[in-house]
DNA sequence: CATATTAATAGTACGCGTACAATAAAAGAA
DNA sequence: TTCTTTTATTGTACGCGTACTATTAATATG
């Protein structure tokens, strides 16, 4: 027994886009904007610039998308491809799972210092809460890019990755916090990122073991 | 034997403002600024309204400051005073240097978690490099304010302060990437501040212990 | 067909930061 | 006084994100 009007008889006027349809002109709109970013860079994406590109008013963009922040966290899952693939390919020294962890750790940082004005984009876009957002990165998709954090945390401390989740969490907003803070306050004569890092990494791991 | 014309004879056009002058005006800047943030909160403050407020045009404001950032630093100051007023409040359950040091700490980070639209000022300002600043917050009193910490740890690491300065640099960066974390990823199930901030607190003072 | 209804798109306008040009003000020189 | 020169201030204009309004397009109904 259908129950909803919807359903009932056909809409009087003009029916709305179908899934296909909204979907295609998202994917238009996110394909210009990637390739506006690797272009002209972060800042030359305008809603202006990019309806212009695909040939659209600035604010027929905003019928699929809620505001600029939500088009560009599109490309916030490229960003963080590429840095997860950085960790992924961090080499270590030794093989033992303390190294390891050193290593990935540090491949975080130096990617975000190595790209400043992609870690501006992700981490200081203002109004940023994920909450409102209506189609993210699946965020899925980055909790488990980060849980190799987790993973490793776990290895180097030899506990399992249940135990040091809040170590881990800790661990991740101190290297996020190292990169922010030398890239965002780069006139104080800081230590270099990577003895910082060692003193985070081997301060979460040491407090690991002892759980 | 004097040198350069500017002593030489008195120039020809219309004289400069006088030190105290331009000091002055970049006064009433600062004061119609600081009002307008403490009043209607930092986002409601535009150059237009502020200069509307000291009775000139935008543009006029452009001649005591570089930019609308640069104006927005003086009332850094304040809420690095207020922060670091906070932190000194903090009262710690034992009177071990330990404990203190955990208080400290928590402090701070409580301090932006309660206040993040200035966290966000003060560090997710777009462009933010201290380089460019024309006048800022006197450097080496937030970099005093700073070294609480590196007090704090010292006491408790018994070591002399110089010796984990890496080590406090690291935690300070760490303190901030707790704070920034919760305020800008607020949607994520984070441990409470309280555990992550134990965790690095520990994890600092423990490595210090080492050196 | 014309008309009513609904959705999609486009247009207009606001306040924003600020670059750049025009103007006003203040002085010495003629 | 009337230039001329230098500085301070104002005015104008641009591109920005986007709220709100107007228009156009597509459909069912009469």
């Amino acid at each position: 027994m259908p129950t909803g009007k919807k359903t009932l008889r056909k809409a009087r006027g003009r029916p709305p886009l179908s899934q296909e349809q909204v979907g295609d002109m998202r994917a238009r709109i996110a394909e210009a904007a990637r390739r506006l970013f690797r272009e002209e860079g972060y800042e030359a994406v305008s809603m202006r610039r990019l309806a212009s590109e695909i040939g659209c008013t600035p604010m027929s963009i905003y019928s699929y998308y809620d505001s600029k922040i939500d088009v560009l966290r599109l490309v916030w899952s490229d960003v963080f491809a590429e840095v997860f693939a950085h960790v992924a390919r961090a080499k270590a020294k030794g093989r033992d799972a303390n190294a390891v962890l050193h290593a990935k750790c540090r491949a975080y940082v130096q990617y975000w210092l190595d790209h400043p004005e992609a870690y501006r984009m992700v981490f200081m876009s203002a109004g940023v809460t994920q909450s409102e957002v209506s189609v993210f990165v699946d965020e899925s998709t980055t909790a488990a890019d980060y849980r190799v954090f987790a993973t490793s945390l776990a290895a180097a401390a030899h506990r399992a990755e249940g135990d040091v989740a809040e170590h881990a969490q800790a661990l991740i907003c101190g290297l996020n916090g190292i990169a922010h803070t030398l890239i965002t306050i780069s006139g104080f004569a800081w230590a270099p990122a990577n003895t910082l890092v060692a003193v985070l990494v081997e301060g979460a791991a040491t407090t690991a073991r002892a759980v």
